[in-house]
DNA sequence: AAGTGGTCTAGACCACTAT
DNA sequence: TAGTGGTCTAGACCACTTT
């Protein structure tokens, strides 16, 4: 478990180079790695305290500084949050700070507030060749297919499809959903264990089709933001496909390039 | 010129609080101004080697490892580049790095290239309104007006129109944009000196009207993006506003969420 | 009062780049 | 060989939270 037997401490030896593996890596690196494992392995929780960077250190046998470096970084990732005087928590969907870190829709004037949300359809099914490529699984295996229709004031305007393996999301029902209030990314952390990091969207133009307008209720025709979505989990694992119709007349998608 | 007469060290005074001013901000972050503000004012230009760590922990009379971290949150933030064994470079849009961090429409399939270039029409004039309120400047002063369309493979793909302030782009002519290969901003910045930091863009879907279904060569009613950016230099001064229109039938915009 | 993360320092060695 | 940034350590004090 120990990382490289390499400090730069007194200086005593001559830095046994383990022959053929010339795997340099930055000790912090390691112990990020180290940490990433804790958290994927499930041994510390979402929302639970992770041992205070002086035990981490004694655990690794290295330096308060060298932790405080590798959770520095997790903490850039948003994979942990940090708290003066409290300790360090594993991220969460729960808290206000990341609520809207996936949602991107924003009104053109105003604040931001939580959809209303109304499911139109759950099922499970074999996954088509498409999703099931997307979502790096076998063609045929199972999947949930989710469809709802959130609003803001009353008025549709997001249409979602997502698609997400039913190995992990086993008993997700409809009852299940209507049930719980908030985020769906908050759901499936608590109910599901499963904790998106990163997601990666494609966003076209398109037009409103027949299904489509009816549901958002506008005309045919329509000029839609499509946005892709793939979501990951730890160790860039995919666990979710959506497909999202924005409806960009009063709300537009916000985007920061830095 | 110092920061906070505050040091940690062999901890002998009471720590002289001056009365009124309880302006508490780590050392770093205080260096990491000054730094910026150098920036700022033009003292080191872009793509140009800023002093050493070591120069300007004497400069500052703080040590090597507070300049480091200053450095570090400035390198994350796109604003220097460090190079090992080299030092530290203002960084620059002419990097290949840096050449896509605001082009985020990319093919469908396929590599990204950078697309060939027909200026529409330049000229100066006073600023309407809305335009002015967007660049925090007063209505009516000087703006230079650009329209464009860039074509992928010989297929025009973006409309774009840009507003920049008259007071800093002078001497942009027609002529000078159209010898230019390259990014715009690598442009903006070797002969303008204006080196864009951060944007914000709203992303909305609509239909092509006439104009633009034209200068596209698509049908009337083709559904686009529009994507509206807002540019910041140093110290969030805005310094360019752009409407896009991109035709995504064989692109998508692309984005990442973390 | 004790424990946590946040800041700051000082000094060591390493890896890379230039001369 | 000298200078740069990159890593690692050790120890100090601070600000915040809980007991």
């Amino acid at each position: 478990m120990q990382p490289n037997e390499s400090k730069s401490l007194p200086a005593s030896d001559t830095d046994s180079y383990s022959s053929a593996a010339p795997t340099f890596s930055p000790l912090y690196q390691q112990i990020k790695g180290l940490i990433t494992q804790s958290l994927q392995s499930g041994e510390w929780k979402p929302g639970e305290l992770i041992p205070s960077e002086i035990e981490l250190a004694a655990r690794f046998k290295v330096s308060q500084g060298t932790v405080r470096k590798a959770i520095d970084e997790l903490s850039a990732e948003n994979l942990v949050v940090r708290r003066q005087g409290k300790g360090t928590f594993v991220a969460t969907h729960h808290e206000a700070r990341s609520q809207f870190r996936f949602l991107r829709l924003v009104p053109d004037n105003g604040e931001r507030s939580y959809p209303e949300n109304k499911i139109i359809e759950v099922k499970r099914l074999r996954a088509p060749a498409e999703v099931a490529r997307l979502l790096e699984m076998k063609a045929g295996e199972s999947v949930v297919f989710l469809k709802r229709v959130q609003s803001f004031s009353g008025v549709p305007t997001i249409l979602e499809e997502l698609w997400l393996p039913g190995s992990i999301f086993k008993g997700l029902t409809i009852e299940r959903l209507n049930e719980y209030k908030g985020p769906m990314y908050a759901l499936f952390e608590s109910e599901f264990g499963t904790h998106m990091i990163r997601a990666q969207e494609e966003i076209r133009a398109i037009c409103a089709e027949e299904d489509t307008a009816d549901l958002l209720q506008v005309a045919i025709g329509t000029p839609l933001l499509s946005v892709e979505r793939i979501s990951f989990t730890y160790g860039d694992k995919a666990v979710e496909l959506r497909r999202g119709l924005y409806l960009t007349n009063a709300h537009h998608y916000r985007n920061e390039l830095s």
